[in-house]
DNA sequence: GTGAGTGCAAACGATTTGCACGGTG
DNA sequence: CACCGTGCAAATCGTTTGCACTCAC
């Protein structure tokens, strides 16, 4: 388990323990999840963080680059605590999403072909397609 | 300008009025435009298509492909007609968004490293950073 | 002609906001 | 002990849904 203490202070974030129980929830969970799933996990675990705040507390990591964001269709932003770097699938039907492992390791795995105005941390891949399932029920 | 009837038929589309004015908007607004901003473009020159039927005109389009979607946040769910395949940059701090070229070009540009259980049609990259504007502001 | 698609209004659910209180540094 | 961050509830905003009507095929 990794010290969420001092990664918090590092970027300039008091440590306390609503973004502890959130970080420790997603690296639990270690998976994506919707805020909303944080919230009933912790909640369920008798540490509930009210949801409004969860809500605060994953924006606020996500953009300090603490957590990693994917937004995988409306009302689908996940969150994760990312140890290993890695893109996403998403089924354009059915809307599945599963990982898929990323070679590279590094973050960020790629950089474009032109450069532009910003400092990049990471290049998220999102595939999109139509999952087998999916594929085998309408044959597009 | 493309012929947008044969296009929606290919995939098995009606060709209908609300389709191709969407279709068409995009087109001429040429970048990444939120459902919302497709509804007020096209009211805004009298041809006012419906908020309602613009979400299902949009979310139908792209379910088949015609369009392609681009999710850059919360409620920030964008939708092109993409001549050219590219990707984008998004700040993790102001949100802004601007596009990455392609050198590619093509159509999925990249493949995963290893397999997945479905058929991929695109890879998109989400570049994630700070913009030199946020980056100028806080040093971070 | 007939089913797919629209138009509208109301429901929904995710996310944000404002303000008084509490805990961290 | 000063602020930053929380907690809570209400407001907001994007998006979805249900149903009667219409139009493309």
């Amino acid at each position: 388990m990794k010290d969420f203490s001092t990664a918090l202070r590092e970027v300039g974030l008091k440590a306390t323990k609503s973004r502890l129980s959130v970080l420790e929830a997603l690296a639990e969970m270690g998976g994506h999840c919707s805020a909303d799933e944080v919230h009933q996990y912790l909640t369920g675990r008798g540490q509930a963080v009210p949801r409004g705040t969860v809500f605060k507390v994953v924006g606020d990591l996500s953009e300090q680059g603490v957590l990693m964001v994917t937004d995988a269709g409306p009302g689908r932003t996940l969150y994760e605590y990312a140890e290993e770097w890695h893109h996403h699938f998403v089924c354009r039907i059915c809307k599945t999403i599963f990982d898929v492992p990323c070679v590279e390791g590094r973050k960020p795995c790629l950089l474009p072909d032109v450069e532009v105005p910003a400092v990049i941390e990471e290049a998220q891949i999102i595939f999109r397609g139509v999952c087998n399932e999916c594929h085998e029920e309408q044959g597009s």
